[in-house]
DNA sequence: ATTAGGG
DNA sequence: CCCTAAT
């Protein structure tokens, strides 16, 4: 019963990663409610140092091994390839806890078993986890670990239910198995933002398949990307269901050999478990989610008033990071926070390259303000993937970033949120969620620490600043009486993708549907804003392509353009649903998109 | 409440 | 993005 942790190499050892190993089989015994397996988790500094777990770490873990006990019974056969939409919540989870035992062995050979005993032989105690059956909420559905929804198939296709995915195969042998040190490198970059001086190349290659299985969702969408370009691909067909339109498309050649990876979208909130240790013991997989909600709600502080909020917004504006640090140190993992927060901006002052910012959290109902520090970023948006990886997010969290990563630097902004460093390459949003959470009440504080930034670095950032609820986006009056949003949020490469990927699975139109379920977790994003982007789109995927209008030398004239493959795919939705521009449709559209748009067509019916 | 389109 | 008309 023990637990090893990635060794990291580099400068930014702070950076805890981990892989995982437990002994214990329990974890197929349905019973282990009341039969916790033990962990130990420790962290490994980049001299080979072992520092004892935090209790976040430990949650870090927990959550997966809810996963696991989630997604277990569903994962019949891991050696199937085949993603399926209905169970993608459960299953990644489990494709993910999989990997990370995988992996863990040759971790063994970087940590000497006997420090670690002898360091840590205090087990800690891990709490048995409490199967959490609400974090599938959004997709609608609760219990879905024992009721695979099939309202995600539309209308279509029931073929796929019955196999899942094995993403590390794939990505772990087929992506990456091949490369060189340099190149693992490089990618190790490109995924994690950051360098890494590791020579190990299987350390390597678990640590950016890991990065990269959290980072997208296994089982919907997927793309191709090689090196530079940006394909759809073809194994998921059945999945998709009728608007398994990213399928069919022969996969475009690279040119900088760079690797292949056969990502899709990962969609945290449906893989991450919402509870945490408080009830395991009494938790079971039955009741009632929303009843738990409520009684969660009701735990948390009142709503503070809006003159308080001011008030507390003032005095921030002066203690702010001092006052951030202590509630950081004073949290304990008490803090709980529902991952469903939804996270208000309200106000923001800057403090010296920090931005304080100070949000209304709405949990269940109940509104608590939530300072956090954003950093300023300087310069331009990290180049990176992680600027695009989302935590949340579903989506094309990995096709975004390989995309960017691809496309260089293509002026993309960073998702809200997602300026924010990756901190752990594993760690789920709710975790991270909670390292950056405080309520501010009278002197009553809580929040969860970020262990990751333990020494120095405490790298305070806000994540999840995607979420400014419906009634309190920033906005501004308008002389006419009406109200105005009062910037425009730039549309990220995710969004966009994740737009077109709505389109492609709803059906242009659809856009309040799209946005229930694809923009679930950017309530900044109105069906109407989809709809204005999808418009755009549209007419950037059909203006583009034929003369190229010869101003191709200016580069990032501040919109940046739309990556070229994406356009590709809007026109090709926009083809197949029939909805081209009457001036073009002619051109290229023949009889096979036709076909399509008949089949799918009925098949929504 | 949602959607389509024009501004 | 906003606004409005139509549904």
């Amino acid at each position: 019963m023990e637990t090893e942790v990635g060794v990291e190499g580099n400068d930014e050892a702070k950076h805890k990663e981990c892989g995982i190993r437990k002994s214990s089989s329990s974890l197929s015994s349905p019973k282990q409610i009341s039969d916790p397996v033990v962990y130990k988790l420790v962290r490994v500094e980049g001299d080979g140092r072992l520092v004892p777990a935090t209790d976040d770490e430990l949650m870090e873990v927990e959550s997966l091994l809810i996963d696991d006990r989630c997604g277990k019974h569903v994962v019949a056969d891991p050696g199937q390839t085949v993603g399926c939409i209905s169970n993608e919540g459960s299953s990644s989870g489990m494709a993910q806890l999989k990997r990370l035992e995988g992996w863990s062995q040759p971790e063994n050979k970087k940590v000497d078993p006997d420090k670690l005993n002898g360091r840590l032989e205090e087990p800690v105690p891990l709490l048995a986890p409490s199967l959490s059956e609400s974090h599938l909420n959004q997709s609608g559905s609760v219990g879905e670990c024992s009721h695979p929804p099939d309202e995600l198939v539309a209308g279509g296709s029931p073929s796929s239910i019955t196999t899942k995915p094995d993403f590390s195969r794939l990505k772990g042998e087929i992506c990456l198995d091949n490369l060189s040190i340099k190149e693992l490198h490089e990618t190790f970059k490109a995924t994690f933002g950051r360098e890494t001086t590791v020579k190990d190349k299987q350390w390597l290659k678990r640590r950016i398949s890991m990065g990269l299985t959290n980072s997208c969702d296994v089982s919907t969408t997927s793309f191709i990307i090689k090196g530079n370009k940006f394909v759809k691909k073809g194994n998921e067909e059945g999945c998709n269901g009728i608007y398994g339109s990213f399928a069919k498309d022969p996969p475009i050649v690279n040119q900088k050999g760079l690797p292949t990876c056969h990502v899709g979208q990962l969609d945290y909130h449906k893989v991450v478990p919402e509870r945490r240790l408080e009830n395991h013991n009494l938790d079971d997989n039955s009741g009632s989610d929303d009843h738990q909600k409520e009684q969660r709600a009701a735990k948390r502080v009142r709503k503070p008033t809006k003159r308080y909020i001011e008030e507390l917004s003032e005095v921030e504006s002066k203690e702010s990071n001092e006052r951030l640090l202590n509630l950081a140190k004073n949290s304990g993992h008490d803090g709980l926070i529902s991952p469903k927060s939804h996270v208000r901006l309200v106000r923001h002052v800057s403090s010296g390259g920090r931005t304080v910012i100070t949000r209304l959290d709405s949990l269940g109902g109940s509104g608590i303000q939530v300072p956090c520090v954003s950093r300023v970023r300087r310069s331009r948006p990290r180049k990176n993937f992680m600027a695009l990886l989302k935590f949340n997010p579903s989506s094309m969290g990995m096709a975004a970033a390989l995309v960017e990563k691809a496309l260089d630097d293509h002026g993309f902004p960073p998702d809200d949120g997602n300026e924010n460093r990756v901190l752990k390459a594993s760690s789920t949003p709710e975790h991270v969620h909670h390292q950056f959470v405080g309520v501010p009440e009278k002197d009553k504080q809580f929040s969860v620490m970020s262990v990751v930034g333990l020494g120095n670095n405490t790298d305070l950032k806000c994540m999840n600043s995607n979420e400014d609820s419906d009634d309190n986006v920033v906005t501004v009056p308008t002389s006419k009486g009406g109200i105005r949003r009062k910037h425009h949020r730039a549309w990220t490469l995710s969004e966009v993708m994740k737009l077109v990927e709505g389109v492609s699975r709803y059906g242009a139109g659809r856009w309040s549907e799209i946005k229930r379920l694809a923009f679930a977790s950017y309530s900044y994003r109105t069906s109407v804003d989809l709809k204005d982007k999808w418009r755009n789109l549209l007419k950037a995927s059909f203006a583009q392509t034929p003369p190229d209008t010869g101003m191709n030398s200016r580069k990032n004239t501040g919109a940046m353009p739309i990556p070229t493959p994406i356009l590709l795919k809007v026109r090709e939705l926009a083809e197949m649903q029939a909805q081209v521009p009457p001036n073009l449709s002619l051109t290229k559209v023949a009889g096979s998109a036709r076909k399509i748009v008949h089949e799918k067509q009925t098949g929504f019916l």
